[in-house]
DNA sequence: CCGGCAAATGCAACTTGTTGCATAAGGCTA
DNA sequence: TAGCCTTATGCAACAAGTTGCATTTGCCGG
């Protein structure tokens, strides 16, 4: 259900066709989701199946046809509803924390690798986040309805992000 | 394959029945990976297929037999293969940011309820948390080998709660 | 003594996500 | 001018995870 979801947010605010999306996923929510192309025409296909989507077929004379989706109100509703009820906590899986449980079989050279690698990752990540507040919340006083969300996301994912370095960091120090 | 990784993990430690390492998940392993008894009974059988595991049927005239499996050496040589290679970043999906990119249209109600009660969770989890501590840590100083991949992960697990927590009650704050 | 839970395993159907491939035109670059 | 990148869509096969149901016996509480 979730990734429909995440496609209903996405047209509710501009229609658009699943290549659109793909784009407005890498730029804001591919940190809060992420959908390969083919999950998405598979989904909106099957969205627009269920009366959730209509399709219009702008014909292209020289490139393949634009399938522009939008919300029918069946869409809205599906949205409305999904928002109003509450999330079913999600399953734990943690590769990285079961190389953990199997710490005298994993070898010391190996882990470092990782450890250092998994910080590089995330210090990256924080350039990232960094980028995007200056970009669109430079301005916390003046932050439009739509933005406090995204905002409120984005401070968390910062916090994360350092507790998880100040971790990496502990973990290699401790294990030399 | 990494669930094929973590029941490697769990069988390399000592033979087991699925319903065994079932009872395993519950205490400890479920905080890094949750799998389904119909998960494990059909992956058991297929590594057995796949040579990585030998199974022994113990009959029991009273109940249904029992299944021990245990590794071969090529499951060991699995395990070690997966352990030195390096992860690949895991893909993220948070239904719950969703739901804060749709800030406009979720009622207000149906936010507090949603951040009051996943604020509750959270609180449990530390508990949890606590009370492993208090079980298998008290004595940092004098950890096995094997328990130190735990306790840093029952360490990461705290502080990204912790974060966690903070950041619900803020938000709930500023959007009173 | 009846009903439900725990021990122990499993099948079947389904949904969700991944991987690999295909198409077709235009633009860029070596 | 050959080869790759971008735009734009899609199928097919597979792997992973979920949901619902089924079996058999013993034990425990009401």
């Amino acid at each position: 259900m979730s990734l429909r979801a995440v496609l209903l947010i996405t047209l509710q605010r501009e229609p658009g066709t699943g290549y659109d999306i793909l784009q407005r996923f890498k730029a804001g929510l591919a940190h809060v989701w992420q959908a390969s192309h083919q999950q998405l025409y598979r989904e909106l296909d099957r969205m627009r199946g269920d009366g959730l989507l209509a399709c219009e077929t702008l014909p292209q004379t020289e490139r393949p046809d634009r399938k522009v989706y939008q919300l029918t109100e069946a869409g809205r509703q599906a949205l409305d509803i999904w928002l109003a009820e509450p999330l079913s906590t999600s399953p734990v899986r943690q590769p990285l924390f079961a190389k953990f449980f199997a710490w005298e079989r994993w070898p010391e050279q190996a882990r470092r690798e990782e450890l250092t690698d998994f910080r590089k990752q995330l210090k990256e990540c924080l350039t990232t986040y960094a980028a995007i507040e200056r970009e669109w919340f430079s301005n916390p006083e003046t932050l439009t309805p739509a933005q406090r969300g995204p905002w409120h996301t984005l401070r968390l994912g910062q916090r994360l992000t350092e507790t998880w370095v100040e971790w990496v960091e502990e973990v290699m120090e401790e294990e030399q």
